[in-house]
This record gives C-alpha cells, structure tokens and sequence, in this order.
DNA sequence: TCATATATAATCAAAATAAATCAAATTCAA
DNA sequence: TTGAATTTGATTTATTTTGATTATATATGA
C-alpha cells in the first residue's frame, strides 16, 4: 500500500467510526505508531480530521456534535439563501411538512414569524426550534429516534404520513443524480422520505449545489417526482437543462 | 476515551442535564475527581460552561430555565421520591412507556444510568432529555404538539399506541379519586393516557398525596386499572386501605 | 457563630503518549 | 547501476495526562 493511500484510508477509518486511537490503527494498518503519527498530523495539517492525544477524532463525532459541527455545515451560506428563498412557498394557512436536514432547519428557523400555519415534521430538531413559537400548529411524526441526523424514522413515522395529506412537503436529499434520482445513505430514512413525498400535494426539492451529481445509497424518489428544485448558482448548466426539461421548476439563488 | 473527547462529551452531558456534580460527572466517566475538575476548569476557561462549587451548570438559557421552574414544582420532594421508587420496577431490556408530567419527568432524568432500554414517549420534554442517552432505544408516539404540557396529543399519538405493546406504562395524573378514577383537565390528555394503559402489560400510577380526592373534567381510566400506585406517606390511609383492597398494590415513600 | 463535612487547589510521581533523532530500507531519476 | 530523496521503524528524550496525597477553602447545620 502506498503512503498516500494509507492515509486515505485512516482518514476513512476515522469518518467511519468518529475516531480511532494510535494503537488501533498500527494494528488496523499494520504500521508503526511512528507512521501513524505522521500520518495523523499530516490529515491534521490538511484539515480533515482533529488530532488529539492517543489518536484522531472525525469531524462529525458525536463528541463534537455542539460546538464544531454546528460551525461546520458546509456550504452554510448557499443553505441559508436555499431556505430564505424557500419562505416564499410558504402561506399562511398551509400546511406543510418538513424533513430533517440543515437546510430544511435553517427554513425552520425562519418561519416563526408566519402564522396560522401547521407544520409537521420528522425532525426532533426542528420540533424544538419551533416549540415556543404559539402561533403555529406544530405535529411530530414521531417515530424511533435516529441520534445521527436528529430525526424520528421506522413504521410509526412512516404510519403517520400515510394519516394525514399536506400542501407542501420541503424535502433534503444527500445525493441528487438525473438517473438515480434522489438518494440518502440510510434506507429508514429514504422509507420516511418516500412517505413525506407521499403526503403532500406539492414536492419542494431543497439541495445545494455540492450534491448534484453524487449517489448514495437507499433511493428515495425520482427527480420528476419534484415539483420545485431551489440550488444555488453553483449548479451546473446541463444538469439544471435536463431536470428542467423534465418538468421541474428549477430555482436558482 | 480521548482526554478532549472526554472533555467535550462532559460539556454535552452538562447541556443535557442543565448540571451536574463533580462525583456524578466522575462515576458517569469513571475518571478521578481531580481529573473532573481539570476538565471543568478548561471548560470553563473556554467560555463554555459556569463552574460551581460542586459540580457545573450549562449556560444555556433554555437549560436553566427547568432548574428554576423545577424549583417552583409543587411537592417536589415527594415527586422526586415517588420517582426513585419508579426506577425499581425498570429492568434491562425493558420496554417501557412514559406518560408526559413532572413526576415521570424526574424519573426519566434517572434512567439514563440505565442500559438496553426502549422509552416510549409522548413528551417531548423527555425526548430531549433522553435525547444523547446512546444507551436507550428511544421513540417518539407523535403528536400535536400541546405546550402546556409539553406532550404530543391527538390522533397520530393515539394511533402509535395502538401499533405497540409495552411492558409496564409510568403514568401520571391530574387528580385521583376512588370513584373517579383518574381525571385530568385536558379531553386529548385523557385520550392519549387512556390509549398508553391499553398498550401496557402493566400500569404504574405515580401520583403524589396532593391530588387524592382530587376529581377533573376528562376520566382516563378507573383505579381498578392500576397495578402498581406509588404516592408518599402523605397519603391518607383510608383511600390507601380501599384502593389497595381494590386489588392495587399501593407503595409509600 | 462555630464546628463539621465537603470541595478545591497544589504538588508530585507514575504511566501513557508524542517528538526528535538516526539508520536501514525503499523508491526514483539519470 | 548509482546516488539522492523519501519512507519507515527503533531508540531515546520530552511532554502530557492522570490519580493520590495533603493543605486550604467553602458550604451547611446546629
């Protein structure tokens, strides 16, 4: 194996299981704990993972979770210019549905001056950033708790969707391909997703630029079940040309 | 355990819990005092949390705010006695069901020590303080969301209820009365509570002295419903002579 | 208020971890 | 093939972390 490649896969191993000691990567890589100190502090150099005493912490630790992550959304900016544009779907007197995801949170946060709206959601996030504010009607799916992306998912939550028939479903993907269509990495989250789709009357797509081209694991629906797709400007010409011949509204901020 | 990984999941169990002692912190990390300490103080160095004589509290305004309103719980003592007691009847790999209140509060603040458990919910209150409890499978019922109490109501709550069968239910009440039963003030509290007994093999009450003889607008169930009622020495011994001869086992604490 | 219990800070030694150094092995380029 | 550059692991030295100990400080209740 070579040096760099070795490298590649600590970082790897370290995003897999959040972190990892020395010791367990010398006999993980079959090197010397001198070696995976280089190696350590050359990933630490490149910013990809947080050194610490006895071994190497993953960005998206859970030890992390309060104070670096929250400093760490990528494209943060785009996020928040995606879920200001996405207020204007909003009216009052609808009812939509929010799925769980930085950017549908960031829309969250920005809806508590509406009123008369009822808002339902899979995102134990998104129900406490919106719990004070009275003038809404605010519904959980409920749900088992799945800690990784702060929502609630399995049958329970997938039951509930199949209750009730909302306006608007404002929907986050992780991967966007114009044949795999939208995918996520955990297939209980796809089942949930599937079913928001399900509910609602109209499809709010909202994913930045930085997955466009990326496939994940468990499908979730296909592009032309999105009615509207808000990206920023970043996204590329072709893919916008082919998802808006396919009958998208493609909106871009 | 890395020393900054350490460091970091203090800051969150500090968070979570609004505070904690320096012996708690110790036993839940199995580090020394002095170990503790030096954490809490670079904690604190770093701004992020306020160290007290004894232990720590979050700077979290929403974290403060239940240790005050926690102080002004009525029969607090009692409560939390009651809930102590609660804790007997869970065991591992139990599957168990917390009705929303301040008592079943309290003893969901006492659970997390606990390990292989599933907690069903309908208070989102607990929710967030089982929340970083990685130990305990955690679900949500779903819900409207009812702010006075904290709890989810309504239909898709009473729905999950039907979909799952638990081992033993901790419920709470409004008041208490022999023919009466148990009441409460709230038409879609008494529905939920209602559906939580149905789903439970067995029926913990964990009702303080205060609300005997006590009666309310919405009936949940009859006292014959309940298996177990924990309550404090408070109680007058004729209502625990009768609801004990109604074949309730009545504990005093 | 004072006595008593409890908590903290300071100091130190042991253990764990890291950094520095250097020589051997490997790779690369002419 | 040769010699320089790079990579690696062993060794030594330095640093960090930790818990025990003890003296000091702080809280609590009679």
């Amino acid at each position: 194996m070579f040096a760099e490649e070795r490298r590649r896969r600590i970082l790897n191993y370290i995003n897999e299981h959040s972190r990892a000691s020395v010791t367990e990567l010398t006999s993980v890589f079959h090197v010397s704990e001198a070696t995976v100190r280089r190696d350590l502090k050359e990933l630490e150099e490149e910013g990809l993972l947080h050194r610490t005493h006895g071994g190497a912490l993953a960005f998206q630790s859970v030890s992390f979770e309060p104070t670096f992550s929250e400093k760490r959304v990528h494209h943060a900016e785009e996020k928040q210019r995606i879920a200001a544009k996405a207020l204007e779907w909003i009216h009052e007197e609808d009812t939509i549905l929010l799925d769980s995801g930085t950017t549908t949170y960031q829309l969250a946060q920005r809806i508590s001056s509406l009123r008369s709206l009822t808002v339902v959601t899979n995102s134990y996030q998104i129900l406490r950033e919106l719990e004070h504010t009275e003038s809404l009607e605010l519904v959980s799916t409920g749900g088992v708790v799945r800690r990784s992306t702060q929502s609630l998912v399995g049958p329970i939550a997938e039951k509930t969707l199949e209750m009730i028939k909302v306006d608007k479903v404002f929907l986050g993907t992780n991967a966007l391909d114009l044949e795999a269509g939208l995918t996520t990495p955990n297939l209980y989250e796809a089942q949930v997703k599937k079913a928001m789709v399900q509910a609602a009357s109209q499809v709010i797509l909202l994913c930045d630029s930085s997955k466009i081209n990326q496939t994940s694991f468990a499908k979730v629906v296909s592009l032309s079940d999105v009615d509207v797709w808000i990206t920023d400007e970043e996204a590329p010409d072709d893919v916008v040309q082919q998802v808006s011949d396919a009958g998208v509204e493609v909106i871009l901020v």
